[in-house]
DNA sequence: GTCAACCAACCAAACGGTAGGTAGAATTAT
DNA sequence: ATAATTCTACCTACCGTTTGGTTGGTTGAC
């Protein structure tokens, strides 16, 4: 595996300017959309000209998909480190929801690129590898679901309708969070996890209120 | 009021290809993104010259942001009519669900292009008018959500943080839906009336009460 | 003979990408 | 030790194409 774009690596012959085109990319892409981003703005931004971005990639195509990977990573990692955690499918639901919210507030740029940018006809040859990382994830999400319907935790709704609706609540942070504002993704969490697990919670097992710590 | 460009109108002088430049133009945008559709992709479409789209409108943000506030005014006026009414606010919202979920599925270029494609850079100088809509909105859906807290019927939890899962999880609706799908926009509201209304509602108000019943 | 509805031809600007080159550091050959 | 070579990290200059938008008409119905 490549060393993370992301991420500052320990591996020196991994180059500095690299890492700040994709993350200079990643903020203009945000900005002012994949489109209406020229080559010309970033070289701009990155102080070089920009005939000297394609010594670092090939194609602006590739440029805005190893974004969108990059953030689709994230998010499946931590999934699957949850999954595979032996806890009730409430506490892994709950997990799930905080590490995505915290993930989404963390790396607001790639987030915001990784959903509103990366479309079929922006990411062209590369959409098949995006929508194949989705679907890991959104799967992933659908099996603790049913897991707690089965076991009696969750309410027997509709699978899909329900992570849809996750997915829905948790993913349109990018349209109305403040980076600066005064609502940590704990906070925001903390809500979600009241309202949401709230709502699927099978009625009449014993706790009441989902507020918060209970048994583990 | 200009007559409503959506809706067949019983206007006779409101001419045809407007309306299907409309309609077209929202397809487009849809279907390829804002900036990688050309007005010649949509003259093409229409089977008209280019230049004879300037008839009908003078540039192609024009274009955009009527689409844009089509959606958000149909959105308001049901939103309106229904926080008019004289119902509890569990009722009105369970509406508003409805309606939006409908309208949505039911316009799905229109809101599409509204909730993709309507951004600051995009619509330039008419973003101020699409802010203004949207804040109505918004407002109108928290003017709910504070009653319901304030009666008693919702539990009291961050009004903003509610209102922006709503927006999230009934929005996300465009990334999901298929328009021949076998899912109608009733079945869909009808789940989300279980999740959503059911993680709102306040506990021990009647409906299947816990004894243990206590809250913050 | 007016006017709504349309058209062909054009324009300046901007676009993604390429060709070909260079300074200097690092590596290898002698 | 030094000369020859290769590699990294850029650069200037340019190309073909596409873009939103304009100009100056034409056509057919009333």
């Amino acid at each position: 595996m490549e060393p993370h774009l992301f991420s500052p690596s320990d591996n020196p012959s991994d180059n500095v300017t690299k890492r700040e085109l994709y993350r200079v990319a990643a903020r203009l892409f945000k900005q002012k959309g994949y489109r209406a981003t020229s080559m010309q703005d970033i070289a701009n931004a990155l102080g070089i000209q920009k005939a000297s971005i394609y010594y670092y990639i090939r194609t602006k195509q590739d440029l805005l998909t190893a974004i969108g990977r990059a953030a689709m990573e994230m998010l499946l990692a931590e999934g699957e480190r949850i999954a595979a955690e032996p806890l009730p499918p409430e506490e892994k639901l709950r997990e799930i929801l905080r590490s995505h919210v915290r993930l989404i507030c963390e790396n607001l740029d790639l987030f915001t690129v990784s959903l509103r940018e990366l479309t079929p006809v922006n990411a062209g040859d590369h959409w098949g590898e995006v929508v194949a990382l989705r679907d890991r994830y959104e799967a992933l999400l659908r099996g603790i679901l049913r897991e707690g319907m089965e076991t009696g935790a969750f309410r027997r709704l509709d699978e899909k309708l329900v992570g849809f609706a996750f997915l829905g609540m948790v993913n349109w942070i990018i349209r109305w969070v403040d980076p600066a504002g005064e609502r940590s993704p704990e906070e925001i969490a903390s809500v979600w996890e009241d309202l949401f697990l709230g709502g699927l919670k099978a009625e009449g097992d014993g706790a009441a209120a989902p507020s918060s710590a209970h048994h583990r």
